[in-house]
DNA sequence: GTCTATAGTTGGATAGAC
DNA sequence: GTCTATCCAACTATAGAC
């Protein structure tokens, strides 16, 4: 086995600890099958990280990260508020829709964090990170739009994220794009009723 | 120790499940912890049920139970669609905020369902549960206020139920009660605009 | 730095006495 | 029906050889 150093061992090990709780689950993501993942011994992954919750941790990291692509809406045609808003939720939806696995894990860490207070950062990482993308999202949207939000956008990005959520859960469960398109359809819908124009 | 009918053995199996797992965690739940919650023998638990998993499925069905108290709303004074709807939603929301373990509860068993075979009728059944509360509560909020929906009911129900799962879970995540309380009011407005008074 | 070997827990499940 | 005793598998973590 080839030798590296400690930095990127510890990558290594973070992204085979991602491969297997998003494919298998948290539960299934113990020391072990994290080594074997990543191909290299038991010993390896102590060597590497304090414990267990460690590795965890970074995993919260590295996958609230990953869920931040920004959403590009400057190249919009015709950029009324509605069509913006839609255009940057359904963007983020599609990036969500295509790791299934990845989403649930999410909402296992959660769960985890929640209940294990070494964890607890991994729950509020998750929130911050999410409630930050919204708003980013949604000062873009009143950009590209030329509009203004006429209600606080720290309760708008609160209700989107929140909305979100409960629609992707809905989505793991029952597996039916149709519902939840409709879903965050009326989700733009709500959004686009607090917008005014902008005077510029 | 006394001797039950294995039905109340059962029964009390349950409850104690109930118990550990919404105060410690699913994963506190264990076939030992539950016994000694219950104060019985490890071996009693194996006799009861076929194995953890059938535990846990009727551990399923008791939560959902549980949760669906039906709304009254009767009584309510000057019934217009905001305030009906308004009412419905925050007598749901305070019954579940009585009980944060559950809620969290309700997390796990949903995530744990959708990884193992075993229990994938544990996620689907609380989602049923929650999709016909949540109709009922329409329907009767429209008969009390007078009003009817302008888009299916299936759809808002299904919106209603994502929203409310979203904010019961950034709620778990935060405790922020107010900021929780204002996305219900968005909810509520949100729904409001899909009603329009009822011809008689 | 990396490996094997092993300690020390804890879990689900079962056998057999009473 | 209930209990004790036990089996066996899987887990985290560490010690010590190389």
């Amino acid at each position: 086995m080839e030798r590296l150093p400690i930095v990127e061992r510890r990558a290594q090990l973070i992204r085979a600890a991602l491969a297997v709780a998003s494919r298998d689950g948290i539960e299934a993501a113990t020391v072990r099958a994290i080594a074997a993942e990543a191909g290299v011994s038991l010993g390896v992954v102590h060597y590497c990280f304090e414990d267990k919750n460690e590795l965890l941790r970074e995993l919260g990291d590295a996958i609230a990260a990953q869920g931040v692509d920004r959403v590009e809406l400057a190249r919009l045609a015709r950029p009324d508020a509605h069509r913006a808003i839609g255009a940057a939720i359904t963007t983020r939806w599609e990036a969500m829709r295509a790791h299934r696995g990845v989403q649930l894990l999410g909402f296992e860490l959660t769960t985890q964090g929640l209940r294990n207070p070494d964890l607890r950062g991994v729950a509020t990482a998750q929130r911050d990170r999410n409630l930050r993308a919204a708003r980013e999202m949604l000062d873009e949207a009143a950009a590209v739009a030329n509009i203004r939000w006429t209600v606080p956008i720290q309760l708008l990005a609160r209700f989107s994220v929140a909305a979100m959520d409960g629609v992707v859960l809905a989505w793991l469960v029952d597996d039916d794009d149709e519902a939840a398109r409709a879903a965050l359809s009326s989700l733009t819908t709500h959004l686009t009723t607090h917008t005014t124009p902008s005077r510029k």
